[in-house]
DNA sequence: TTGTAAGCGTTATCAC
DNA sequence: GTGATAACGCTTACAA
C-alpha cells in the first residue's frame, strides 16, 4: 500500500479511501491510485482490513456432511440472504464427525465470523451452547435436539401428516414408516408418523430403517415376508425411500401398483425419474434465508443492546422456528390395489 | 491478549507462545496463562496472527456448483490431504457463475490462500493464468480446457473406451453416445468414445444430449424412433443416464435386457439400488489428494526459487496429470439380447 | 525461560 | 479532499 501510494504521488490514506472507494477523492488521484495498484499487482490485505476494522463481514456456515444432497439447497440459500446483506458466507465442512464440527467452530470462532450457521450439527446442545455464547448462532435442520440455540426446521409432524394423509386418502390403511434409526429427525418423523395415524383412526407399524440406501433391502425383506402386506411404505428420506423402491423391484412388487411408497426430503433423487418418488418437501432455500434473517435480528439485538445503557438481558431466549412442508405427488404413489388388502 | 497476560502475571509475548504451544515456556507459567485464557474466555485472533505471520496456512477450495455430487468426494480428499500437512481448508461456492468464480478468487487472494484447488471451473484459461499468478494454482476436473494451468483430470480418452469395449465385449455392436454437449467434459468424452468405437472397428453414432436428466428425453425419444435401434447408450454422466433409464421405462423399453446403459462418473447416483447404473468410476477423492499434492510442490519450488539468488524461472511450465478410471459393473449392462439386431 | 519492542497491512480520527 | 498518526491483536527476533 505505501508503494502504491507512492508510485501514485499520494499518501497512505488516500489510497485506503479510493480501495473502499470513498466519495471523498478527486477523480484524477483516484484513477493515478487504482493505475498504480493495477501496475503492482496490489491487493489489500483481508486480515490486515478485518483487523483494523474489527470485524469480517462474514458468516461461517457449517455442513455436517458435504455429500449429503440435502445441504445444498439450504447453503445456497443462506448464500444469496447473506450477499444480499453484504456478508461473505465461507463453507467449513463437519464430515459427519463431532470433533471436527467442534474444530470448525473453533476456527470460525478465531476467525471472528459474525454469525455461525450449523445445517444438521452433531454437536450436544450443551457444547453448542458454550461455543455459541459469543456469537450469533443458528441450527437449520437438526430437529428438536437444541433447546438453546436459535433452530430453523421444517415441521415434521406436519410433513409426516401430511404423507400420511395423502395416503389415507388415496385409500391405504396399512402404511408402514420405515424410520431413521437414532438419525437426527428420527423421532419427531416417528411420532408424527404415529400422530397423524391415530387421527386417521388408524394404527402404524413401524420398522427400522436408517439414513442411507443399503439399511432398506434387509428390511423390506423382513417386511414382506410379515402379513398382512402393507400397502405403503413412508421412508425417513429420500435415499433410503431409494433403497425401498430397489429391494421391492428386486422382489417382484410393483410401485405403486403393489405397494406405494413416499419419502421426505425431496432432494433431488426423489425428483430421478427412473425413481420419481411422491415426497414431503422442505422448503431448504427459505430455511436457509431464514437462517440469515434469524442471525441479522440477533446482530440487530447486540448493537441495540450495547447501544442502550439500561442493561437488558444479553440474550433474548432461543427462538424455534418451523417451516411448513408441502407435499409433492410424483409416481411411486397410487390408490392400493383393489381386493389387494 | 494484553488482559490474559495480565491476569497470568506475564508478558504478552508468553502468552502467544503457550498459544502456540511453544516447548519453551514452564509448565507453571503454560497452566496460569491457560487458566487465565479460559476465565476470560479468550481466543486468538486469526486475522491478527496471520497478519505477523504473514502467512494463513490455509487452501481456498472454489466448486463449481453446490450440488453436484462430484464434488463432494473431492472436496474430501482434498481436506484430508491438507490436514495431513496441517493446512486449512476453506470452500466457496461459484454456483455455476463465472462472475462469482472471479469475486471468489478474489476474494480467496486477498485472503492470501496460499494455494487454490479450482472444481471445474467456468473461467477461461487467460483469466485463470492472471489470477493464478500469484497463487499456485491446479484445476480438478474440468477436461483439457486449461493448459497455462496445472491440472487433474481423468482420463476420458480412457475411461470411454473401458466402457465402449465393456459393450463391444459384451456383444453389443451398435452403440450411441448421448453426449454432454457444450458441457466443460463433452468434447474428450466425445472423441474417446469415436476412437474406441473405431478401434474395435464400428461406427459410433452420438446424439445430442446435455448434463442433467431431463435433457434425456427428447433424445431417447428421437432415438427409438431412428432405425436401427442402437442396443446400447453410453451417458454423458449419471445424471443423464438416470434421465434415460426413465425415458426408457416410460417407452417400456426394458434396461438391460433391450438397451444396455452406461454412464461416466460412477457417482453416489450410478449406486442407487434402484438405477444400479454400470459406469466408468473417475478417482474423485484420488483428484482432490493429487491436486493438494501439486500445489504442495509448487509451493516448495516457489521457496526454493527464492532462496537461491540465480533467478529460476518464476513457476515451471504447467503440469498436465491425468489419472486412470476404471469401470464398476452393475446391473445397467448385459449382452445384447440374441436375435435383437 | 521470560520480557521488550518492532513490525504485519489496514482503517479511522482529525487536523489541515 | 488530503495526509499524519494512532490503533487493531498478534508474532518474533533479540536481549536479559
Amino acid at each position: 500500500m505505501e508503494t502504491v501510494a507512492e508510485r501514485a504521488g499520494v499518501s497512505r490514506a488516500l489510497v485506503s479511501l479510493v480501495m473502499n472507494d470513498s466519495p471523498k477523492v478527486s477523480d484524477e488521484r483516484r484513477a493515478a491510485v487504482l493505475r498504480a495498484a493495477k501496475d503492482l499487482g496490489y491487493r489489500r490485505n483481508l486480515h490486515a482490513r478485518n483487523l483494523a476494522q474489527q470485524r469480517t463481514q462474514t458468516f461461517g456456515i457449517l455442513i455436517n456432511d458435504i455429500h449429503n444432497p440435502f445441504f445444498a439447497e439450504v447453503v445456497a440459500g443462506v448464500e444469496k440472504a447473506a450477499a444480499d446483506h453484504d456478508y461473505d458466507v465461507i463453507i467449513l465442512n463437519g464430515g459427519r464427525d463431532p470433533e471436527r464440527e467442534r474444530r470448525a467452530i473453533e476456527t470460525y470462532l478465531q476467525f471472528r465470523v459474525e454469525a455461525l450457521v450449523l445445517i444438521g450439527p452433531r454437536l450436544s446442545d450443551a457444547e453448542l451452547r458454550h461455543a455459541a455464547r459469543d456469537v450469533p448462532t443458528v441450527v437449520v435442520a437438526a430437529g428438536g435436539n437444541f433447546p438453546s440455540t436459535d433452530t430453523i426446521t421444517t415441521d415434521d409432524i406436519a410433513g409426516t401428516r401430511l404423507a400420511v394423509e395423502h395416503l389415507v386418502g388415496l385409500g391405504h390403511r396399512d402404511i408402514v414408516h420405515l424410520d431413521g434409526g437414532n438419525n437426527i429427525s428420527a423421532d419427531v418423523r416417528r411420532q408424527g408418523f404415529v400422530e397423524a395415524m391415530n387421527r386417521c383412526g388408524l394404527d402404524g407399524r413401524i420398522i427400522t430403517g436408517g439414513d442411507s440406501g443399503e439399511q432398506a433391502a434387509p428390511a423390506i425383506k423382513e417386511l414382506l415376508a410379515s402379513k398382512p402386506r402393507p400397502t405403503a411404505i413412508l421412508a425417513f428420506n429420500d435415499l433410503l425411500a431409494a433403497g425401498v423402491l430397489s429391494a421391492l423391484s428386486d422382489t417382484g412388487v410393483d410401485v405403486p401398483g403393489d405397494i406405494s411408497v413416499v419419502s421426505i426430503d425431496n432432494t433431488f433423487i426423489a425428483a430421478l425419474g427412473h425413481l420419481s418418488l411422491t415426497a414431503v418437501n422442505q422448503p431448504r432455500w427459505e430455511m436457509g434465508a431464514m437462517a440469515v434473517a434469524t442471525v441479522l435480528d440477533r446482530i440487530g439485538d447486540q448493537t441495540s443492546t450495547d447501544e442502550e445503557p439500561g442493561g437488558t438481558p444479553p440474550v433474548a431466549s432461543a427462538t424455534h422456528q418451523s417451516l411448513a412442508p408441502n407435499l409433492v405427488v410424483r409416481k411411486s404413489s397410487a390408490p392400493p390395489r383393489t381386493g389387494a388388502q
